[in-house]
DNA sequence: GACGCATTAGGACAATCGTCCTAATTCGAC
DNA sequence: GTCGAATTAGGACGATTGTCCTAATGCGTC
């Protein structure tokens, strides 16, 4: 059982780095350092992998929010905090876009019936972000809104630095959409 | 002469909506009719191809900035232009996301030697964006920082058009691009 | 009609893909 | 120490990948 989990790790990380198609059993098992055909003993198929990773991602971004949600901060902080993730995981955005928007990205192109299982993972974004806002006193429709108008700006930024690799342009970024959160209302 | 052309033109359309690494020759072959094998003929590989498929999309976009660039409207009518993309090709971009910026996302994570030559496509948008704000009055550096700020949006849009499929969000993010650039100076 | 070049079809190639099978190994329970 | 289940290694499988080669076409020119 430990071993499931190692793989499904790694196998995350690969995904995130190389793209899921491109990534193969042989990629995994080298990682993982076992041998590629034993594979089948833990996973009926390599959509049986992706599942698992994205069940992965889906458990530790809602136990982030939750974590936040449970600190003592009032909700415009905890909106800080989401949007300092850019800066946090600066480097590794740099490199390989977002983790998310980009997975969601490579299942559409491929038609892949796991594509709303992960965009799952930007909906549990999108609703913690309305609860926050929420709690900032809008409307249920307004505080959507407000929530997808920032991750469009989220996922922006991952891509336009995923291209240009501008560490003073993230941040730059990340000043605007902190002044408008201080701007609204 | 025709024929490559012919090639370049389905590859394109192909990397497009399956993306570049899991289409093969043998999807493009039978797109266009000819033989698999025989693609070396007009192509010493895969890469090459893509090549071609940049180069096209750069002068593609290039007369498209060029043409704007010649009709009588002023420069904040053209960046309205530019903002509009995103509904003239809204069905397209809820299917396959930006063609630009998921090109980009897939050869980092690939590695590409080519991502460099993709990423021209958004520099070319960013230098013809820049230009309009400096029309505009704006200095060379706000200029290229609103330009900059334009295209996050205008992909963060695209990749979450591309998530949740929703007409209605994607036309209230034009809306308020269009608010903020009235908005401006 | 014959020639020569441009273009094609078709298949061979080694490698790799996801998948599956079997035999060997580990290892805890008794 | 023995047994049985859990786990593993290793390789076979058919299909597909990008690449390359050769023989056959098409087709305009003399």
């Amino acid at each position: 059982m430990a071993m499931r989990e190692q793989i499904v790790e790694v196998a995350d990380e690969l995904f995130y780095r190389q793209g899921f198609e491109p990534t193969s059993f042989a990629d995994i098992a080298g990682a993982v350092g076992i041998s590629r055909g034993n594979f089948y003993y833990h996973f009926k198929s390599k959509d049986e992998i992706l599942d698992a990773v994205i069940d992965r991602r889906l458990q530790t971004t809602h136990a982030m929010l939750g974590r936040w949600e449970g600190e003592g901060d009032d909700p415009a902080a905890r909106i800080r905090g989401f949007i300092h993730l850019l800066l946090a995981n600066r480097a590794q955005i740099m490199r390989y876009g977002c983790p998310v928007g980009t997975l969601c990205n490579e299942l559409a192109k491929l038609d892949h019936a796991a594509r709303r299982h992960a965009n799952r993972i930007l909906a549990l974004f999108r609703d913690w972000l309305a609860g926050q806002f929420g709690q900032l006193g809008y409307d249920a429709a307004e505080a959507e809104a407000l929530a997808l108008h920032l991750l469009v700006r989220a996922q922006g930024v991952a891509t336009m630095a995923n291209a240009f690799r501008d560490k003073a342009f993230v941040a730059r970024e990340v000043e605007q959409m902190e002044a408008w959160l201080a701007g609204l209302r």
